[in-house]
DNA sequence: CTATAAATGCAAATGACTGGCAATAAGGAG
DNA sequence: CTCCTTATTGCCAGTCATTTGCATTTATAG
C-alpha cells in the first residue's frame, strides 16, 4: 500500500486529512508488516503527535476499513489486530506470535480437490482462512 | 470425545460433578459438532436446568479449555465460539457461517514445502491455522 | 458423618469498542 | 482570501461479552 494510494481513495470518498488522521496514516505505513492492536496504534501516534484519541483511533480504523483499505483479525481472545492491506490478490500470511510481524506468503495450498471434498459432503464453500504462525527472525533470536 | 473420556479427565484434575456441570457436558455433547456460542450453550442449558448461571457457564467452559478439551475461537469481531475437540490429532474443519456447524476434515493441504519457504525466510513456524467457510447443506438450502 | 476444597450465584468490575452531541476545522465555491 | 457546508474530533456515557471477589453451598474422600 502506497501513501499515494491511500490519499487518492480518501480524496475520493470525500475525506478530509487532518493532522490525527495523517498521523495514523503515517504510523500504520511505518507498521504496514505488523499487526497493531487499536490501543498500540494509538500509542504510536501519541509519539508523534500528543493530541490523538481513543475515538479517534477507532474511527479511523472503521473508516479504513469501510474503504477496504485495512485487514483487521483477532490477536486474542478480546483484541482486534489491524494493518494495512498490502496486495490486492489472495493470499496468506505468516505471523509472529511474539511481535505480529506479518509476512505474505504468495501462494494458495487450497486444492480444488478440498474444495470437491467439502461439496461432496454438503458443503459450498465460500472462503476460507489459513495463516502460518511462528517466530520471526528477530524474536526467534531474543528467544535464546 | 466421549462421555467416559470426559468424566475420567475430570476426575483425574480433581473436578467434581455438579448438575450444572453435567447439564453442560450433555448439551455441549449434543451440540459436538456445532461451534456455539456462551450465550447459545447458557439458553440450552437453561432448557433442561433453569438453575444455571452465566457465570457458570463461562467457568465451565474456561475449566475444559484448560484441559485441553475445548475447540475455541472468534465467532465474530466479539463473541467466542466453543466445543468440544473431536480428534486427537491434526485435523482442519469446514464451519457454516449460519448455523455454526462444523465438518472435520481429515487432511491437511500444508506441505513440508511451505514450512521450508517460510523458514528459509526467517520465520520458525510453529503451528497454523486453516478453515473453509460456507454453509451447510440444510442452512444452504434455507437461503433458496 | 465430617472436614476440606471445589463450585456456585450474585453483583460489581473490566476492557475493547461504539454512539450522541457540541465544538472544531478542512477545503471547495465563489 | 473568505465563507459555508459538512467531515472530523473530543469528551463522556453506554454496550456487551467476559471476568472477578466474596459469601454460600455442595461434592466427595476418608
Ligand atoms: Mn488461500
Ligand atoms: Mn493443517
Ligand atoms: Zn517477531
Ligand atoms: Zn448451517
Amino acid at each position: 500500500m502506497t501513501l499515494d494510494n491511500l490519499l487518492k481513495t480518501l480524496h475520493t470518498a470525500k475525506c478530509r486529512m487532518t493532522s490525527q488522521r495523517r498521523t495514523i496514516i503515517d504510523v500504520l505505513l511505518a507498521n504496514e508488516n505488523t499487526l497493531l492492536s487499536a490501543d498500540h496504534l494509538l500509542k504510536l501516534c501519541q509519539q508523534k503527535n500528543p493530541d490523538i484519541n481513543t475515538t479517534t483511533v477507532y474511527r479511523n480504523l472503521e473508516l479504513l476499513d469501510a474503504l477496504k483499505l485495512m485487514y483487521t483479525v483477532n490477536i486474542d481472545r478480546n483484541t482486534m489486530g489491524y494493518k494495512l492491506v498490502c496486495h490486492d490478490y489472495h493470499h496468506h500470511h505468516m505471523i509472529c506470535l511474539i511481535c505480529g510481524k506479518m509476512e505474505a506468503i504468495e501462494y494458495c495450498p487450497i486444492s480444488p480437490d478440498l474444495i470437491d471434498q467439502a461439496t461432496a459432503r454438503g458443503f459450498s464453500i465460500t472462503n476460507h482462512n489459513l495463516e502460518l504462525y511462528g517466530y520471526c527472525h528477530t524474536c526467534h533470536t531474543d528467544l535464546l
